[in-house]
Formats: structure tokens, C-alpha cells, sequence
DNA sequence: TATATTTCTTGATCCAAATTATCACGATAC
DNA sequence: GTATCGTGATAATTTGGATCAAGAAATATA
């Protein structure tokens, strides 16, 4: 794989968010890039430690992460192939928070000048980069509404209504198509319970035939009754903003 | 009260978040703002509003909220005299949350294109902004470990412990002393627990000699401990963050 | 000063979820 | 072909925190 197509889902993404130009494009591409790989549960960045680069997924799965003093691990965000994985880093040079991969993955490294000039030159980047900047954080506060408020019920099935949206806004598989490569493990620490109650809960949403398990793969196939049971109202995801005029 | 010294609390916010010139405060000073008031417990916005305008808080204390469909509440975002309570309407035109004042306050509003140009032709404002943008995404994510991981005492001593960081950082008073306006019941939409739950921490924190009340005044008279508690480490509120170099 | 309204405190009971432990299964590895 | 490890399933017990109910203290309003 080329880096240019190893490029293709930071820029299939950002045209989502916002429309790119030829011109914009090309910039991209012609951005200086390092290729890494990571197996499966490696740390990509381990908080606080100072970072020139921004990482831009490019294939598989990976998390942040944060961790109690006594060992608590709880997930902050996950993020799919296109996703920019420290985007903090544009702003400062370290991390509150670790990254980890979930899946064996391709990550690309770009300079942190290099792709602040890119965004300074190119509005439609910045507005691209900006747009899924405020959507990792309204995640963020959504979860928080979650974990502190919603039950063990309401709280998973949130969280499977809200990755198969961003699953699908990413065309990436239709309906989990490909399976996500998320252990009940991993599901627990981000809704912030334990393996073995994930696990109850899990097979209860199974039972209800509110998701469907074949594998890894998941079908949510009665799409109605779970976003009731979850109390899911996508607005959160910003999926539709508009177009805001630029400073002149 | 002019509509210059209602600026002086976020110039001075802005200032030590990043060093400004005295043509960046004039710039500041000279912009376009209207003045609003609202008595304790009022929407400020509600949430899924467009919105055109970036509010800057003056005097009093606000927070952001979000509710289940079920009407659980919970605050995600607490903001001091001179934070900006909307930063995102910078960048896009709604809020994924609701803003209420948790006293009497004072509030600037500033168009969105005026702040946005402001920005612009400041690289010190923009770096500021962003830092204080960087911050309350930070915060998210170290509340939503600790309501996720941490038990009902640290949560609450976590709180405290941040809330006098942020108080002293902000050169607002020392050690609470003019006493922040919260009562129990908000403390309880902070950390994720009812009412009764945190009044008997509370007291618990209290019998140990971890906090002192007089009045609305608090005490932390013992921080090493209490910060053993909270399993509190400031370093997630980016407090020293580094001049990073502008793009070209 | 009297009265009304929050806010705080306390107790009793109940429930959701954690802990702990054990078992089953499949995939690598040796 | 057996051992091992990762992953998932199931059950018994304990516990942290919620809910319900009601009284005391503090603040605001008249």
C-alpha cells in the first residue's frame, strides 16, 4: 500500500465533514507522512509524554484510554480508519490520555507544523479537522451523561447505537458489516462496568433480539426499539453541521 | 460596571493561559459586546439552539448540562468568572448542552465573527482560546473516569480538588475564600451521585478532618491527603502548557 | 420579626452492580 | 496431540449507592 492510499481514509473522512477541493486533496497527499504498524493492544502514545505528530488512523481500531491510580481503566474515545487520533497534539505537545490499538493497525505520522500549516491553508481542512475535533469531545460528555446516569441496560446499547452511526457515517461497513473487533472486555471499559456484567447485559439486549450476534459481526435489527431502550438521539454527533462563514 | 472592566476577567483568564500584548487586550478591549444578566439558576442556552454568539462570563459561576430522556441531570462543564462558556459556538452554530447559571452572573456576548476575526488577527487570543478549549475537554475526560472508576469519596474529594486548582489558578480567591455558590445537589449532577449519597461523603470528608466548612467558605486543610484520596493529579488541567510554535 | 422556601441531615429499606470463583470453548503454540 | 491462553458463560455472595420518607437548619421573602 502506498502512503497515498494508506491516506485515502483521513481524506474519505474529512470530505464527509466537509466538502475538500481538488486543490485540498492534492495538499493532503503531499503531505510528508511516516508509515507505522502496531499489532493488536500496543500503546501508540502514553500520556504526558511530549509529542511532535499528529497520528491519523488509517486502518483498523484503536481507543484512549485513562487509568485510576489503582489500576481502573476506562475508555475515552474509539476511533475508526480515517480518524485523527491526537488531534489534541495540534494544540499541545502531550496527551492527557493514552492510545492503544484494538485491532492491528496502520497509523500515519505527520509533523505537527506540517499539518497546522495544512489546516492554516487550507479552510476546508481546518474546518474538516475542527468539525471532528468538537465531535470527539461532545462524545465525550455524552459518555459522561451515560456512565453517571444511564443504567447498565440503556448505557450498552447506547454505546452499540452509537458506533454503528459512526460506523455507517464512515462508510465503513453496512451495519457492522466487517464486525468490529471489540471484546466485551473493551465495551465494558467503556461504559464503565465489569466484564461479567457487560456480559449479562450483553446477552440480555441478545434475548430481546435487539442485536443479533453472528460472530463479531452485529446486526441491530430492530433499530427503533434499541435506540428507545438507549435513550439515543444522534444530535450529539454533529453529523449535520453546517457551514459556518470564516473569520476574514 | 463598564463594558471594559466586565472584560477584565477574561482578559486576565486569557492572559495567563498565554502572554498578551498590549495590542492583543486593546484588540480585546475594543471589541463588539453585549451585556447580559441572569439570576441564579437560569438557562443561559438551551441546548440544540443555533446560536451566533460566544458567551464570556463576567461575575458568578455557570455550568453546562445534559439530561437523560428520563430527566437524570448532569453537569459536565462548571465555568469561572473569565472562561468562555460556549467556546464551541466558535465552530459550529449549536450546543450539545445546556448552560445555566448557578448564581447571579454577569455575561458578555460576543458575535461569533467578531471573536473569530479577533482570533485571527491574534495569534496570542486564538492560542489562549484553544488552550482553554483543550482544558474543558480535558476536564471531560478526567470526570469521566472518575464517575466511571472512582468511588463516591474520591469522586467528590477529585471535584474539590479541582475546583480549588482552578479557583487559585484563576486568582479568584484563596482556598474558596469568597465560597463557591454549590450546593449539594449540584456537587451530586457533578460526580454522579443523589443527594443523600453526597451529603454523607460530604460529612465523611469533613469528620476527617479532609475538608472544613464555614458557611458557604470551605477549607482543604490537609491537601496532601485529600489529594491521596481524590487520586488527583493536576496535570490533565494543562495548567504549564508550552508556547508551541504558529504555523507558517 | 414572622413565615416561606431552599438546603441540609438522617434513618430505613432496597436494588443494581461488583466481586469472586468456576467452567467451557476455541485458537495458537509446543 | 496435548498444553496454554484468550475469551466468553454462569452462579453465589457482598456491597455501594439509590430510593423513600421526614425532620432540622439555614436563607430568603414579606
Amino acid at each position: 500500500m502506498t502512503s497515498k492510499s494508506l491516506l485515502e481514509p483521513f481524506v474519505h473522512n474529512l470530505g464527509r465533514q466537509y466538502p475538500l477541493t481538488n486543490d485540498d486533496k492534492d495538499a493532503i497527499f503531499g503531505i510528508d507522512v511516516e508509515t507505522h504498524k502496531y499489532k493488536s493492544n500496543n500503546f501508540l502514545i502514553k500520556e504526558y509524554r511530549p509529542n511532535d505528530y499528529c497520528l491519523i488512523l488509517s486502518s483498523g481500531y484503536a481507543c484512549s484510554i485513562k487509568i485510576t491510580s489503582s489500576g481502573s481503566r476506562q475508555i475515552i474515545s474509539i476511533y475508526l480508519p480515517g480518524d485523527g487520533i491526537n488531534l489534541q497534539n495540534l494544540l499541545i505537545d502531550q496527551l492527557d490520555y493514552s492510545v492503544m490499538s484494538l485491532s492491528d493497525v496502520e497509523v500515519m505520522a505527520i509533523r505537527r507544523e506540517d499539518l497546522l500549516r495544512l489546516k492554516h491553508r487550507h479552510p476546508s481542512v481546518e474546518r474538516a479537522l475542527d468539525l471532528q475535533f468538537v465531535r470527539e469531545t461532545s462524545i465525550h460528555r455524552e459518555w459522561l451523561l451515560s456512565v453517571s446516569r444511564r443504567e447498565a441496560l440503556a448505557r450498552l446499547a447506547h454505546l452499540l447505537c452509537e458506533l454503528s452511526v459512526r460506523v455507517r457515517a464512515a462508510g465503513l461497513a453496512d451495519q457492522y458489516g466487517d464486525g468490529l473487533p471489540l471484546t466485551q472486555q473493551v465495551m465494558a471499559d467503556c461504559v464503565g462496568l465489569t466484564t461479567v456484567h457487560l456480559n449479562r447485559v450483553y446477552r440480555r439486549l441478545e434475548k430481546d433480539g435487539l442485536i443479533e450476534r453472528i460472530g463479531k459481526k452485529l446486526k441491530l435489527p430492530r433499530w427503533e426499539e434499541l435506540r428507545a431502550v438507549a435513550d439515543f438521539d444522534s444530535r450529539y454527533l454533529h453529523l449535520t453541521a453546517k457551514t459556518l462563514p470564516q473569520a476574514a
